[in-house]
DNA sequence: CCACGCTGCTTGCAATTGCAAACAGAGAGC
DNA sequence: GCTCTCTGTTTGCAATTGCAAGCAGCGTGG
């Protein structure tokens, strides 16, 4: 009735938040939406409307799915197609490659455990997907990470450049 | 804004509808909102909140995807790749988590642009197929790969600056 | 010490959602 | 003609969204 509940898409948008590093203020910036307002969203006070929602997700550089699945909005298997599916669907990669992703996927994954569905994506719509936020405030990502890859991906035919993927990096 | 500009949504309603065979009080009865609120929003006089028109959505059986696209709710470009687009929906992985996959998928991507055939229908609008001198045939992917992943992606505090920082356009 | 900038939170208030009730037009049957 | 039942629409109104303004706490430093 007048105070449903919507707090797991509050606390996963905090998370988020937290995680990106960035104050209230800085996203309800981001997003568009004033800063009370995001305030009272993420501690599940007010239900945002889909703009909102699609705004905030901008802000944060997620899919906008993810939150609507997060706010129960969508149906899981809808958006979620699993990644793990759909890396070994991908007809662009190599058997090799493939493995690679799913076990840093899968490494991501069991980072973040914090009480997940050991099961794959079959989730129902209600399961609460996120049950408790842990201890994963510190996220130990560092870009190095990606530069870390490069010499390994083109190893090969690769002789010591430092200019292994220029990422002309434009929309 | 008295005539907010949510037209279509309304008309993809309703031609939903028609096509369906169906009158307005029992789409409003199957979705479980008001009939004279279906009817609004149906001519563009309401613009539902993304319950409704989940509702509205399992009222059609159809995706309430296709209804969100419609209403502007999600970008129609979040389907790059089903790969890129299973990884952005994704509930379990932080921000970060997220660019580093599709970061390295798209390594992956570039690496193999030469060999592989892009005929695959994956709506992929192709930036620039750059011409990689890179010839991977098969190989290059040492199985110490994961192994040497593990460290950084288990490693708690990585201390460096690994922020995606959210440029604050405008002081 | 008090101003400044930052963090997030609380308080009214205009605008909007979404509904119940009532309204209007088209057929069917008596 | 009158009554039912269907169609979609209009009219108020409670409840909610979403915001501007203001409050409280914390750390810096002049």
């Amino acid at each position: 009735m007048a105070l449903p509940k919507v707090g797991s898409i509050g606390e996963y948008i905090r998370e988020q938040r937290k995680q990106a590093k960035i104050s209230l203020r800085q996203l309800s910036a981001a997003a568009g939406v004033s800063n009370p307002y995001l305030s009272q969203i993420e501690r599940g006070l007010r239900k945002p409307s889909a703009e909102i929602l699609n705004q905030i997700a901008k802000g944060l550089h997620i899919s906008a799915q993810a939150l609507y699945v997060q706010a129960g909005l969508i149906e899981h298997r809808e958006a979620d197609s699993d990644v793990v599916a759909a890396i070994r669907a991908d007809t662009f990669l190599s058997g090799r490659q493939r493995q690679v992703l799913i076990d840093i996927y899968e490494s991501f994954r069991k980072e973040n455990r914090t009480g997940t569905p050991a099961e794959d994506t079959q989730t129902s719509q209600n399961a609460q997907p996120r049950p408790e936020p842990a201890e994963s405030d510190d996220d130990p990502l560092p870009e190095s990470f990606a530069a870390t890859l490069e010499p390994f991906v083109a190893e090969d035919h690769y002789t010591g450049n430092g200019n292994a993927t220029p990422r002309t990096k434009e929309g």
